[in-house]
DNA sequence: GGTACCTGGAG
DNA sequence: TCTCCAGGTAC
């Protein structure tokens, strides 16, 4: 059961919530702490946001001091059905997990790389937005690759080759903006100091916005001045999934109508 | 059960 | 900041 929202009713609760101070953490021991003691406070389910005649609003939290980046969806690379991730990513450009022959197979690989548009990664990977293709296309490029990394470079030489991937996994700009766009069209953005006492964790939601009308051509603006990032998580036994993630504070930067309460 | 999504963080 | 990583669910 979840209790209803209007818009304003929504935006006078927040209020209200941040009226209160120092709330204490009720999911301990879970780092979405601080979205689910907020839709606790709210009486709403996880991930449903009710209010009526305005499909499409997600409640976004996030702690005020992070260096973590806020994930905005998961989409693997086209073309699909090439798997690009399990089949060429990991098992051609991963390396042996740190943990391969502890808690996971001896054989146990991983590839995670968390790649944006104005510079390449030490191991060379990188993406760009091609207006003409309509893409955001992933590359590799050898030369960019740190010294540290010889061995793991050698490899890939032996597995594939040192040239560009083949193919580039890419996803179109479309696809894109109708998966962002359908989960992140508009959005209550609320951020929260935090502390612990005593063992206890505290959150204080401070800032309360209400972000309108997601725009594919922010969103590609970002992509392309390194605030949106993708971030490939696989290893051989489990594949997390390719993320699209922002830096801090950039959410704003995606919407076209901005308010703060 | 496998795959593609979800929530994220530590050093 | 970047590198590398975690436990989950929906279907």
């Amino acid at each position: 059961m979840t209790i209803s929202y209007t818009k304003d009713s929504l935006i006078e609760t927040l209020k209200q919530i941040r009226a209160l101070g120092w709330i204490e953490n009720r999911r301990h021991g879970n780092d979405g702490g601080i979205g689910n003691t907020l839709e606790d406070l709210l009486g709403i389910d996880e991930n449903n946001l009710p209010i009526p005649n305005a499909a499409e609003w997600e409640l976004k939290c996030q702690r005020s001091r992070t260096a973590s980046l806020t994930t905005l969806l998961h989409r693997e690379p086209s073309p699909l059905g090439m798997r690009l991730v399990p089949r060429l990513l990991l098992p051609k450009y991963g390396w042996r997990h740190e943990k391969a022959g502890s808690k996971y197979p001896d054989t146990e690989m991983s590839f995670r790389q968390t790649i944006n548009a104005v510079s390449r990664t030490d191991r060379g990977f990188g993406i760009r937005a091609d207006h003409n293709e309509r893409k955001v296309i992933v590359s590799f490029d050898a030369s960019k690759v740190n010294s540290r990394h010889n061995d793991w470079l050698n490899q890939v030489k032996q597995k594939v080759s040192l040239d560009e991937l083949n193919p580039q996994p890419y996803w179109g700009f479309d696809d894109l903006f109708h998966a962002i766009g359908s989960k992140l069209h508009n959005c209550f953005y609320i951020k929260a100091d935090t502390k612990k006492e005593s063992g206890k964790e505290y959150f204080h939601y401070t800032d309360i916005m209400m972000l309108q009308k997601f725009s594919l051509e922010k969103f590609i603006i970002a992509i392309e001045q390194g605030n949106i990032l993708v971030d490939f998580d696989a290893r051989t036994g489990h594949n997390h999934g390719t993320k699209f993630r922002l830096r801090q504070d950039c959410m704003p930067d995606l919407y076209e109508t901005v308010k703060k309460f």
